[in-house]
DNA sequence: AATGAATGAGGATTCATTCAT
DNA sequence: GATGAATGAATCCTCATTCAT
């Protein structure tokens, strides 16, 4: 049993910690020493472990990639349908573990940042292909041809509704954002199926 | 003949130097000395005319949002149906001017730093709300009950392809987009329609 | 009749404003600006006239010592014996124009600020010379060859209270101040008028 | 063997570096960075130990008046009469250690800018209180009713004797000073003595 | 493994001063 | 005679980063 070394411990802390600063200002504009402070350690050891200021975003960010693609995964796993797979890539942006106000927050913040900052761009380009992809080909069997356009409105409207999110102070009810995508997509199929149909 | 006064004609200077350096970073971690040297005037002079760095950024929100605002009047005002009004809304969104990588380059960082920027919050929540009200008005005779929900999806999808935007290099066709959104209005005025005629 | 220029008006209205400024700030950080929109024009206009910020200091501590000089010499001339002398010049030290705030606050400040500046230095020592000259002169009939050495302590009584004041808010009784003064004064002159005696 | 902190010792060096610096320019206009330079340390590593500018200067207007408390505490523990008493406050006021030059300099700029600064006032008040009292409290038993006046005169000839230190070069003779306010002093005792004998 | 100590680099801001009009 | 316009030079302060222990 290899002795666990404290890497994994400190960067998982010093992620969490860089996510709930974030939040906490609402902006980028965080300095290495309050998240190692929050983080309980020293600044100097959070270079150590790791690297910079820039790897620590990087970090935070993959880390709620991560989270969102698991989370969707799970979701997936226990969709049968095409409709229900799509459904729970929808759902599952708007789960609990996503919608937390600091992670929203970051999220967004990363987002913007990604024009400036290469690594993020990449990690958010290949997150979003992949939902685009996830959803496209789930959304396929449904509205045929259009299912990319589809799938673009569908994460158009789940980013936007982020962004909004950030905006306000008042917590929204999730299932009313939900059910407007979910509308959205129910007109899309009931369109599309007509225009099979004819 | 008065001697005219050089404020006006600075902060404008300013005010775009500020939009241009934002899009060009991607960022707002733009100094004052750089959007001072690219409205060709040292920073002390920024200061002088704008009062500091802060208030660089809220005029250049409240420049952005006034654009945006001037486009979509002039856009109604030509507009008799509800129909016309709200896609004229939509397509003022992906103006030419609305659309330059810059703005909306700008634009997303401002939304995103409101968190942390009580006077860009208090401008941003104004403008939401008339687009909304805006939105909301003209959709009534189509949609009846159903608008604030449907203004609301237009609204995130709006913001959403703006998120989208900030991510891509390649020159977006906006006429996808447009027509992405409008295919949702119509989508939603048929389907309301005919539960109003039940 | 030769046209008076704006010169002479300017610069008075700048040492003033100068005065002013020091005396409601309480220190020698004053910007340039604030004195000449006290005064009531440009801050342009006061290097033109001034030459430059320390100028506007020395000339602003001439002015205080003229207006010391003046009244002490006023007082003077209507002295007549050697004890009249002295106390005119104790007088006049807490004299109504000398004891404004402001001008005290001022005073204090260049007295201080003299160890930096030669200018400023060498018109204090005139002065203090000028003084205790004065004060060591009409002593001698007095107390002899101890009037150095009284000149001395009167001049640093005077001195010290200006200091104290300083640090009050409450306005201070001039009286009590001259009294225990001029006490010093007729003690050392009884001291050493029974040590002449003898 | 606990490893020593470094914060006394800067925070020392860069107190004793303030003063310094401050009685070598003759003017509290001392940069943050001389000050750090003259302690051998960085600007940055005098601002992460002391805070900032004013507290610098804060730090060592407390400081000087520790000294002096201090000295005057010292002489005081060796004096047994009233008269002894008060002539050990007066010695004790042109000690070696407060006689130096810079300290003198940077005691009467802080004296001066007290003014100006709360923290600074509000120390100085209350050692200005402190010290009157030591002197009244002393004199009582010497002259009485009037050892409040006459306290206040002995405390106005030290401060005056200190801003004409200021201004000169040469060093003065202590002991004369000394002499000087002692014999006021006594003269007082004497005044005082024959009218209670009446 | 961990941190206190330390700093270089950079940024916002202020201000005395100059100049063209 | 007067000023708005403009700036270079400072100065305070912050922060990511490094290093010795």
């Amino acid at each position: 049993m290899p002795k666990i070394g404290m890497k994994p411990i400190r960067r998982e802390a010093l992620v969490n910690a860089a996510i709930f600063e974030i939040g906490r200002v609402g902006t980028l504009d965080v300095t290495v020493s309050q998240i190692a402070k929050q983080a309980g350690v020293s600044s100097a050891l959070a270079h150590h472990y790791m690297g910079g200021k820039d790897e620590i975003f990087v970090a935070a960010m993959r880390h709620i990639l991560t989270i969102y693609r698991l989370e969707i995964q799970g979701a997936l796993a226990l969709s049968t349908t095409p409709r229900e797979r799509v459904e729970a890539i929808i759902r599952s942006s708007f789960s609990k573990q996503n919608f937390r106000p600091d992670i929203v927050s970051a999220w967004l913040n990363f987002y913007v940042k990604a024009n400036a900052s290469a690594p993020t761009k990449r990690l958010l380009t290949v997150y979003h292909k992949r939902i685009l992809s996830n959803l496209t080909y789930s959304l396929r069997p449904l509205v045929g041809d259009n299912a990319p356009k589809i799938a673009s409105g569908i994460a158009a409207m789940i980013d936007g509704f982020y962004l909004q999110l950030a905006l306000k102070n008042k917590p929204t009810n999730k299932d009313t954002l939900v059910h407007l995508i979910i509308e959205y997509l129910d007109m899309s199929i009931e369109r599309n199926a007509i225009k099979n149909d004819i």
